[in-house]
DNA sequence: CGAGGTTTTGACTCCACTCAATAGACGTGG
DNA sequence: CCACGTCTATTGAGTGGAGTCAAAACCTCG
């Protein structure tokens, strides 16, 4: 994985480029943020960084990599809810929900920072604006949680990857991990399939339609899109629901 | 519909109620959320709330009734991400993001009472741990968002349902709208497909799969859990993602 | 009683799943 | 540098869950 969001990599600084990039910091909401201590740590691939059940104590930050959360049903099916990328507090409801009722797994390997419970409650106890703005992205959270709903509910295969396609990119864009329309997709197609609601045979020839259609090419986990409007198109993506700045 | 939580109706002591149902308020949160002026409007059943594409200046309470979020897509399919009953603020979100990118449409005759945002934010600049409730209360709604992406991509039919009958019973249970396994569902077949990314004669035969599994019946908007255990088994359902306290 | 919405049923189609086998990529160690 | 085991991706064949279309039955209410 290469350097997200240009030069100052401290995890504070990514996280004030982050929050910024969504909402309004003061420069004393900077300053205070700059004061968090982190802890930084690195995850081989497929591990887990929080367990389904567990009650952290500490919240994360992706330095480096990417995450997902997901959870396994009694009969072995996995579901992904969402993909994290550098910049993203995975488990920031931690602070408010004591218990995760998901885990939380690293995709290839990946750096994280954490950051005490503590140490975020003071922050956001002092500094109301911060966190509205950590509110704010929680919520953004939720959105994108809620665009999945549609693509689960009422898209099929082809349309629900390429929407997932389009997502990453403008997501990974803004933090300068893509762009000329092609990223890294540390993904298996098992786990694409896990995301999708689909089996990961179904996921497979989705995949090749949409190759076949010329909208992406997906080799060695490096994705490009061919035909931005026409992925853009049969996804039906529309980004407002991101609410980048 | 009838009473929903117990005696004070007005809304702020609904909203008391309702926060107090998932997080700590102090006697100075529950003054400060009492000296909130609401404004309360009714709105008769299949009319919209909130359009899609709206930048309200205020936020919702419901009193009485039910109301859903949906977004409708270019064919005309419409997807319901998720139903709010009395006690729940569907659009606190919109406190941060400015423009709905979904409708809230009233179901049955639904009564709301709206606050502006400008006494919001003064509520929750005064009074972090309302704010803390508030926030908290939003990530509940995302929680349950997610347990919507699990029905969708990995549950079938039979079983999103028998979910979704499950929630609604626990959520109006603690807003006493619901006891003794049975509860009024205001919704058609078709928008009970429209949550459950069903066809509508999809959900109508799961609907009678699930009565002739002696679960559940249905009639005149009434419904009774007749085996709750076995509809619980078949849902796979696990009520602590509500997070109620 | 009739109109309009809602629920139910039937017949047919199709998207996506399962199972199973093959092919390709990758890493490790001999 | 090749052999091997292990993932991962791909293909094929058969099945099944859910969709579509259309008609009929049923409320419900003016």
């Amino acid at each position: 994985m290469s350097d997200a969001l240009g030069s100052d990599q401290s995890p504070p600084a990514l996280l004030i480029r982050k929050l910024a990039s969504t909402a309004q910091l003061s420069d004393r909401d900077r300053g205070a943020i700059g004061m968090l201590p982190f802890a930084v740590l690195t995850f081989p691939g497929r591990t887990s960084i929080v367990h389904e059940g567990d009650a952290p104590k500490q919240c994360c930050l992706i330095l480096d990599g990417w995450a997902y959360r997901c959870r396994t049903l009694a009969n072995g099916q996995r579901q992904i809810f969402a993909f994290y990328v550098p910049g993203d507090m995975p488990d920031i409801e931690s602070l408010h929900l004591h218990v995760m009722d998901q885990g939380l797994v690293a995709i290839a390997q990946t750096t994280v920072a954490f950051v005490a419970h503590k140490d975020m409650r003071a922050l956001i106890q002092s500094n109301t604006n911060v966190a509205m703005a950590l509110w704010r992205d929680t919520l953004i959270d939720a959105t994108r949680c809620r665009e999945r709903v549609i693509s689960l509910g009422r898209r099929q295969a082809v349309g629900r990857m390429a929407h997932l396609f389009c997502e990453m990119y403008v997501r990974l864009r803004t933090v300068a991990l893509a762009d000329d329309l092609r990223y890294l997709l540390p993904l298996t197609q098992a786990e694409l399939a896990d995301a999708l609601g689909l089996s990961s045979v179904h996921a497979n020839r989705s995949l090749q339609e949409l190759r076949k259609m010329g909208l992406v090419t997906l080799h060695r986990r490096e994705l490009i899109i061919q035909d931005w409007s026409g992925l853009a198109t049969t996804a039906e993506f529309d980004p407002s629901y991101l609410h980048l700045i």
